[in-house]
DNA sequence: GTTTATAATATAGATGTCTATATAAATTCA
DNA sequence: TGAATTTATATAGACATCTATATTATAAAC
């Protein structure tokens, strides 16, 4: 007698991301973007200048990923990379008009997505559901 | 002034998406497995001869995804479809010899991935997160 | 100072996933 | 019965993601 799937709480991870992502899709998708890059505009919009490395590191995605996405984004018009002059190695990524322009709705998308995730949910619930997860992280690490 | 992306619990579901995923991956690479195509397996254990719609039911994914991956786990020999000979719209499959002995070996790394993910977890916060990630999907639904 | 090692980024090839569309079989309906 | 609709699956093209490897620039070592 195996388990069943749905007894396992990464299975219910794996569809409540599922779920997340197509939300997240459809939605940003209204704005030219896939999921993942608001991400990458969202670190921007706090701070200019990254690098590859630093992405990788915040966002625990390999290297290529952000090589790929980053190329991306630029033929979107969405940012432009830069050498660095202290380093010929380092790329220093910077936010177009039209990145920096996708702030507010794209920050108002993220919203409504939380609200609608969190539906139903009480303040403590939500706090532990948020604790909880970062605690997934930390056994992953 | 922006939220900072970690305070979305929509971020950290990504994130420990992200990080069981990876493990998935790794573990059930060394069987000759994607993440995800376990699952399949998992279906196909706890009964054969499903169609394509009950896979696009249970998982919530798209048709042309379950498509893809199926004649992809069919070329590598985990399993064989036949048409159905009532309705010849419809394509059952069916479990190889080879996709019936990885039955243990899969169930124990998930046994594993379960262990490693709930690690440090009280009884009451398994199942707090186990119902409160079902709550999500229902509220993407 | 030239060679070797390290570090940052890019490329190649694969997979799961999506949307849009095509194909083929069954069903409906006039 | 024959055309139109519905249903099940396949194909095309795109993207985020991975591992493995290449390229290029800096740093270290002799």
């Amino acid at each position: 007698m195996t388990l069943p799937i749905r007894s396992f709480v990464g299975f219910q991870l794996v569809q409540a991301h599922r779920a997340h992502h197509k939300k997240a899709e459809e939605q940003l998708g209204k704005l030219g973007l896939r999921a993942g890059q608001e991400i990458i505009l969202m670190m921007l919009w706090a701070e200019e200048g990254l690098t590859q490395a630093r992405f990788v590191e915040q966002l625990g995605v390999e290297q290529p990923t952000i090589s790929v996405v980053l190329q991306r984004m630029e033929k979107a018009g969405l940012l432009s990379r830069h050498q660095d002059s202290q380093d010929g190695r380092v790329w220093r990524v910077y936010l177009t008009a039209k990145g920096q322009a996708l702030e507010e709705p794209v920050m108002q998308i993220w919203q409504h997505l939380e609200k609608q995730l969190l539906n139903s949910f009480t303040e403590a619930e939500q706090s532990l559901l948020r604790r909880l997860l970062m605690q997934v992280q930390t056994n992953f690490a």
